[in-house]
DNA sequence: CTAGTGATGTACT
DNA sequence: GTACATCACTAGC
């Protein structure tokens, strides 16, 4: 299997997510065909990435070999994915963001019971990792050898046009068209512009609850 | 269809 | 203490 796009350089991220689009991710029973990601790198190239301000313990795996899987836990209830790229010691990596279940249907709906459409079962980072069952203990396995829970496999078909625009959900760097899909394909989440948290009131005072 | 918000844990400042 | 690469649900067009 050539595998080598994942090690282009740091700096060729986004060719490495558009060769992604179309690949088939395989884990604890359910594969699903990649549909739509979004590129980040590192070191004051990309402020929106998470290896932006250097290395930390939470993303030292961005700066380790390529094919590797970057699993973090977001808003404290979900869990996001991203491959590995680039050469070793350079932060970069792909984000995961969709996908269309093409083996193991029954088993992704029943992870999935508020998806109301199969298109829907993995239209979103979470809701990709959920129907998959990747969580945290995934996190820098690797996709390329067969020795972590995830494998992944070339596309079964040519995919079709590629579309690309700003990344979803990211406060900094809205200018940078590092979002990636497969024009047309129902399973792509829809683009919502990132929305503020507003704190609640008591908390912003300081007050205990009640 | 859009806009608003609660749930919830952790890494980092 | 605060921000966060989200989802599901509600209300109101």
């Amino acid at each position: 299997m050539d595998y080598s796009w994942l090690s282009l350089p740091a700096t060729a991220v986004d060719t490495a997510a558009r060769e992604l689009l179309g690949w088939r991710m395989t884990a604890n029973g359910v594969t699903v065909r990649l549909t739509e990601v979004e590129a980040y790198s590192g070191l004051g190239a990309d402020p929106a990435s998470h290896a932006h301000r250097g290395r930390t313990a939470r993303n030292a795996v961005m700066f380790g070999p390529a094919g590797r899987l970057y699993v973090y836990q977001i808003y404290g209830m979900h869990f996001c994915a991203n491959i590995v790229c680039g050469e070793e010691g350079r932060a970069a990596a792909v984000l995961l963001r969709a996908g269309e279940v093409v083996d193991g249907l029954e088993t992704a709906r029943g992870r999935r019971p508020a998806a109301r459409k199969d298109s829907d079962l993995a239209a979103g980072p979470a809701k990709l990792m959920q129907v998959l069952a990747v969580n945290r203990s995934a996190n820098a396995t690797s996709v390329i050898d067969g020795t972590g829970p995830a494998t992944l496999a070339p596309p079964s078909s040519p995919r079709g046009a590629i579309s690309s625009g700003p990344r979803v959900g990211v406060t900094s760097a809205h200018d940078v068209p590092w979002r990636f899909w497969i024009a047309g394909d129902p399973t792509v989440s829809t683009y919502r512009r990132h929305t503020p948290r507003s704190r609640k009131v008591s908390e912003a005072a300081g007050e205990p609850a009640p």
